[in-house]
DNA sequence: ATAAAATGCGACAATTAGTGTCGCATTATG
DNA sequence: CATAATGCGACACTAATTGTCGCATTTTAT
């Protein structure tokens, strides 16, 4: 590390070792870090930093409650560099739309003061012109949006910091069957995020078989001082492609033909189902036939059927025998409901 | 604005003013926006500020092929305050799986340096223990996932920037039906990503009505120096509600009346279709009634079609009655393919 | 084409700001 | 209760920052 007796770069260092709201870092220990990264300074001038500098124009809390110190960054507190321009301001408020629908609450709140300064970005341009930009902008989002499911704060920082380090952790869980809370120590191995429920793959105890745990119906979280045992050989992609989320995928994609209305082929044509898709007009209709090469997923599938009739699926057979299995069973219940 | 006599706070400011790669600013308008926040320095001394020592210690870029010299960011540069914590980084990991099927790659592109930012850091983490963060996290989106449209940078930054500044453009546009291209004045008003396609909202030439552009056929934009006409009373809800979008939507929700299977009641117990929705066991089998205010939407409609036999819906008529057709077209067509 | 204005930069001196040291008060720690 | 840490005001010393001037070069306007 080059020899900085640079000031401006030494700040712009501390301001990075300053966590924000929940954390908080004591001087010493700010005084050390900053040793590590080649500025040996007097503990005097720290605290002059901090108290006389920094804190004057940052919005720097210090809690004096106890001896060393502690300072944190008030939990609204975010900065770019460089700052913002309008484009990607607009693309944060784009991305927080979908994004709602699609993390849980809390961990998209960590992303929250990244998003309030895009959009305060924005609203300082609405004062001069009064542009409004809240209304202007939408995302639609794709899909039914199922409400994520809730989750603590703690319990996300807890285990994505223990999944990271390679850490065994205790939890309480409420498990699915039995309505009745759990002990286990956990040895994490991944995380997937499917639709909006967030799921912890681990091995529990001394087995050794990866179960998953849905992190909302994690009740409490805390270390474990189990060393954390690794599952070798564990894939996360082999994992999830042999369907443990329910999407049996076989490695092979398949070839798809199906005929498909006007309304459903100008859809394609503006966001094809894979890189390689045909559309080409059907003799004596309106309808045209979509040929492509697609994953055979269970999400797939399930698009297809959305369609209903607006899609005449005529290969694989297997999806076009599990389409016409699914009408008969609607069909046969009749038009008028049960009653 | 306070007297500042600060150097520090004078560089932050000066940092913050210099844009990233695509943009740059000269070094005379850099003086009138510190002048304009306080800080009434000299033009030799901001020359000496960004030369001799700015752009030491970060990755600015000095255009110096023309006379008032240019200054911009590396366009990989991103530094983060406080700095990014692990939950936080893996969040924005994932939120970047997310949003590659949800937004054009140069949207996505604008964020890019804050996703690098995050790998980095749990790059940072697996030098110690080698924990692979990339093998560990993965998100599944929520239901088919179509190739987003491309669309160019320039394209995307003109058309937000016009779109908030209130101005009309210019474009060169891909007409659908006919497959040439047109020219027009457009004077947009709003912005919707649906799925993957971001659409422009706008009036043309010297009419009043509004009318959509897929941005990714916007083939050449550019500024107009026609003044801006604002579309009065134009509600972009309204608009999308009315069913711009394919997505007919009453402003009432309706009360939904389902019978559904095992399977289709454990996901929705973790992922609810709404807030209040209620799940009762049926009598004589191990389905569930399902109950819930939803919006009237295209939306939930197909998603309650994508589940096939695993849904009876009950309530509302009209919905049963359209799956009900769907399903008496599909086996009308029969198990076998046409061809 | 040519003059006038703008910009960049080296040098220098005046000023300002940053730094370590010391002493004392206050607060943890064992 | 003693000892070690920590915070902070004061002060002197050192280093950095700043405006000014002069000159070279480029841009702009005439």
């Amino acid at each position: 590390m080059s020899e900085l007796r640079d000031t401006l770069f030494r700040y712009l260092t501390l301001l990075q070792l300053i966590p924000r709201y929940p954390g908080r870092i004591a001087t010493p220990v700010l005084k050390e870090k900053l040793a590590e990264r080649g500025f040996r300074i007097d503990t005097r001038s720290l605290q002059r930093d901090l108290r006389d500098r920094l804190s004057v124009h940052f919005p720097l809390i210090c809690d004096d409650s106890s001896r060393p110190y502690r300072w944190y960054f008030d939990r609204d507190f975010h900065c770019n560099l460089p700052a913002l321009d309008v484009p990607s301001a607009l693309t944060l408020v784009l991305a927080e739309e979908y994004l709602k629908g699609l993390l849980p609450p809390v961990v998209i709140d960590q992303l929250a003061p990244q998003f309030r300064d895009a959009r305060g970005l924005l609203d300082d341009l609405a004062q001069n012109g009064l542009s409004r930009w809240a209304r202007k902008v939408r995302a639609i989002p794709n899909g039914k949006a199922l409400l994520p499911a809730p989750l603590s704060e703690a319990t996300w920082q807890t285990v994505s910091e223990a999944l990271l380090a390679q850490e065994a952790i205790r939890v309480t869980y409420l498990s699915r069957s039995a309505e009745k809370h759990r002990r286990y120590t956990l040895h994490p191995q991944g995380l997937v995020s499917r639709h909006s429920v967030t799921y912890l793959l681990a091995t529990v105890n001394d087995y050794n078989d990866i179960r998953q745990f849905a992190m909302h119906r994690i009740v409490d979280v805390e270390g474990s001082d189990a060393p954390w045992r690794e599952t070798v050989g564990f894939d996360l992609d082999d994992y999830i492609a042999r369907g443990a989320f329910g999407y049996l995928q076989s490695r092979e994609p398949v070839h798809l033909v199906a005929n498909i209305s006007p309304q459903t082929a100008w859809l394609l044509s503006e966001t094809p189902l894979s890189r390689r898709q045909t559309l080409t007009a059907l003799p004596d209709s309106d309808w045209q036939r979509l040929e492509a090469d697609i994953p055979d997923d269970q999400q797939t599938l399930w698009w297809l059927m959305g369609m209903g009739a607006n899609v005449d699926v005529q290969a694989p057979a297997s999806w076009r025998r599990e389409i016409y299995a699914a009408a008969s069973t609607i069909v046969a219940r009749g038009q008028a409901p049960d009653g």
